[in-house]
DNA sequence: CATATCATGTAACCGGTTACATGATTCC
DNA sequence: GGAATCATGTAACCGGTTACATGATATG
């Protein structure tokens, strides 16, 4: 799904500024699927020069004018065929699990900083998680995508935190049992 | 992580062609972090250049020419401090639960359609992992990493499963009853 | 007969991020 | 007084993918 796409999606349950589709995208589901702005900007003008949104320039007092955009009709059709052509993926991109497989190069504190980054990441991920999930006036698919993140981060914390220990503990004999071989070598 | 640490990483356990460093790391973590060939050579060349990895091309007949890397001294400095320094994110990307947020707008085939691709797409990834996990003369870091990866997405397919059915109820009615207001409207 | 494996390398492309630029107001 | 919020926009950069280029051997 590409930014374009998505402008469109949250342009479809009303109108709004760029600044504010950023900031719904983060709040609604910027763990799976973030924008930045300077994705954003530029995407709008496209979406505006194809008449695919509207927009009227608001004068503000005190702040920044702003450009409220709402969907055309053929903006509404271009969101179906978006929604219906965008591939499906799920990605992980895990830095920390690449990590884990050179874990026998890695000193046993650099390990437990990597684990406490991940512990805290994961528990703050589950928690917005869970507050998305308690708003009552939630589509059906929106209940489902924040029970799915719930329930794979909750696996995940969980396992994280029952097997930390026996983690450290062979890890910091085979680091240790590493060094000592290489410095035999020498 | 990058790619030039990775193929450190790699060659530390041992020298490897770039073809056989690309299918180590797929067949590793790819589902976790994946490497194309295109990135690869140019980033041995690098090291090459650097002096962080020794080459020895090797002719063969029948089939094309080989580079056999092997890590430096300074190499191995390398890894380490590319190790230390790599930022340990897990980011997951999810067009799937983005397109969830547009539910409403989504045929209830292919809302079908996305479940069941997911559906193989974690069960094949949980197969893997499993698979992974199964071997016997892994690391402390590798065994817990496929552990990992095997606790969310087992809880992931496990969710999908349960509450598909739920969820497909609920979106077709609200998928009809959106429809209908939209007809209402014109 | 077509596809996969082995094997390397480059160039074009692509989507996205970061940083630069500007600036008032409100909250801690 | 400093940081965050509101608000938009551009340009440089970056890492990575895809496709192009080549080509023999083995497998289904």
């Amino acid at each position: 799904m590409d930014t374009r796409t998505i402008c469109l999606g949250v342009l479809a349950g009303g109108e709004a500024t760029g600044y504010e589709i950023r900031k719904c995208v983060s709040e609604c589901f910027g763990y799976f699927l973030d924008i930045s702005h300077g994705a954003i900007y530029p995407a709008l003008a496209s979406l505006h020069d194809e008449g695919l949104v509207e927009c009227t320039e608001v004068r503000q007092n005190g702040r920044p004018d702003k450009k409220v955009y709402r969907l055309t009709e053929a903006g509404e059709n271009a969101l179906e065929a978006g929604l219906m052509r965008s591939p499906g993926r799920h990605r992980v991109r895990s830095e920390f699990i690449g990590l884990l497989h050179f874990a026998s190069r890695l000193p046993p504190e650099r390990l437990g900083a990597l684990l406490d980054e991940r512990d805290a990441d994961f528990a703050a991920m589950l928690a917005y998680a869970r507050s998305c999930g308690d708003d009552e006036h939630l589509h059906a698919g929106e209940r489902f995508a924040a029970g799915l993140g719930e329930a794979m981060l909750t696996a995940g914390l969980d396992y994280l935190r029952r097997e930390r220990p026996r983690l450290e503990r062979e890890h910091t004999r085979e680091y240790l049992q590493t060094k000592e071989e290489a410095a035999h070598e020498r």
